[in-house]
DNA sequence: CTCTCATTCAAACGTCCGTTTGAACTATGC
DNA sequence: GCATAGTTCAAACGGACGTTTGAATGAGAG
């Protein structure tokens, strides 16, 4: 944590090959540290201390702490989101899809894309669980800024799945998958630390997409 | 260290005399700006002031920020704790518990009783949930230390019931429940503000019992 | 009345916060 | 060489934070 590379600027190889702009490492360590400790409770210093940066980068870079975190969250949503419009798009393509099929498609590119590429993929998800249900609603607010798009499309599609279902309760069942989906992805319904690795990711995603399946198939008002 | 030793419970009244005492407005409004912004999110000066009181108050009633927001916790998980302790009593003393008669013995004193009560009620609610999931581990196990023993008893009960699938099954659909409960508490699911009211609290009780009821029934592994 | 002691008060403590400044450094094009 | 633009730097800004202090207040007991 201390010092890094001081003297010159492009001076590397002591930790990762390529080079990581400041701009990178910033970004990287504002996912770790928001992740752990949420977005009030993590200072910039702390951060541009542990990104071997100065403290001025961040406004350089960014604007404003929360410009840090905006540009974070868009970043880390990125795929997430391409990955789900890209299976929500290849389902409707083949027909109408099942609620099951709807339910994997928005479930495994938040755990499983996300917790499968090691230790960054489980930082970044844990970031993205926190953010979405951070206790300020600004904050919230700028997660469902950078969802909600493609979001709203597998919210339509599963009341057509489910058409005996009443729409308020499908969005009922929908915004409990949301939390669901996000409490996991924080990690804050692991008690004990540690205790998930990286084969359980996929356990977990079908443990939840089975647990969801059956309380939208059978637990949601007529 | 000043002298704070005592604090003197004999001597209140068990209603609520025509003023609150300065203690007691300072837990009324911990639970209310707590559960709006968070822990890390809410400063004492915020509270001491909506409170009425002066700064320094915190520190001789409580001692400190944190030694604040257990005794605030403390509070609001008393009558919820005792209600679903005599409930779950009840409901093994007439045999052999459901799923269903477990996940309304646990769901109804946090939704229910708590949000029976108008706007206190809420606000409680909130609070309980917020604290249950805020980002910092420290303030999630202050929570769980308050809600420990009954919850045990709750997990162990389930997986009585519920003999065919695995224990970690039920410790899985167990968290799920901890978690949209506490989700629903906090009013983070419920996007826009204002939505909810009164009449909607019982309801929302019965749409998150069928939903967790047929997750346990049938989303679980054996 | 005086004494006592729990409570409240204004004020200040030192620390950390996000942000800003202006100079220094770097790389590139002339 | 000089000029330029992009980036990093130490240092400081004003303000908010949790906490502490010591004196003032007020009610009750002797």
């Amino acid at each position: 944590m201390p010092a890094r590379a001081v003297a010159g600027g492009k001076e590397n190889s002591v930790e990762t090959p390529p080079v990581e702009s400041t701009r990178e490492r910033l970004l990287n360590i504002a996912e770790q540290r928001f992740g752990e400790g949420g977005y009030e409770g993590t200072s910039l210093r702390a951060i541009t201390v542990a990104a071997a940066a100065n403290i001025a980068a961040v406004n350089y870079h960014f604007g404003s702490k929360e410009a840090l975190l905006r540009a974070a969250v868009a970043r880390a949503m990125a795929p997430v989101n391409t990955e789900r419009r890209r299976r929500l798009d290849q389902l409707e393509a083949a027909g109408q899809p099942t609620a099951e099929q709807l339910i994997r498609a928005f479930i495994e590119p938040g755990l499983d894309l996300v917790l499968r590429r090691g230790e960054r993929g489980a930082i970044v998800a844990r970031f993205i669980g926190r953010v979405a249900f951070d206790p300020s609603r600004r904050i919230r607010e700028l997660y469902a800024a950078e969802a909600d798009p493609v979001e709203a499309r597998y919210l339509a599609a599963l009341q057509q799945a489910l058409p005996r279902a009443a729409p308020e309760s499908v969005a009922f069942g929908y915004v409990n998958m949301l939390g669901l989906l996000a409490l996991h992805q924080s990690q804050a319904l692991s008690r004990a630390p540690g205790t998930e690795d990286v084969d359980d990711a996929s356990r977990l995603a079908e443990n939840l997409i089975a647990f969801l399946v059956a309380a939208f198939d059978r637990g949601l008002r007529a």
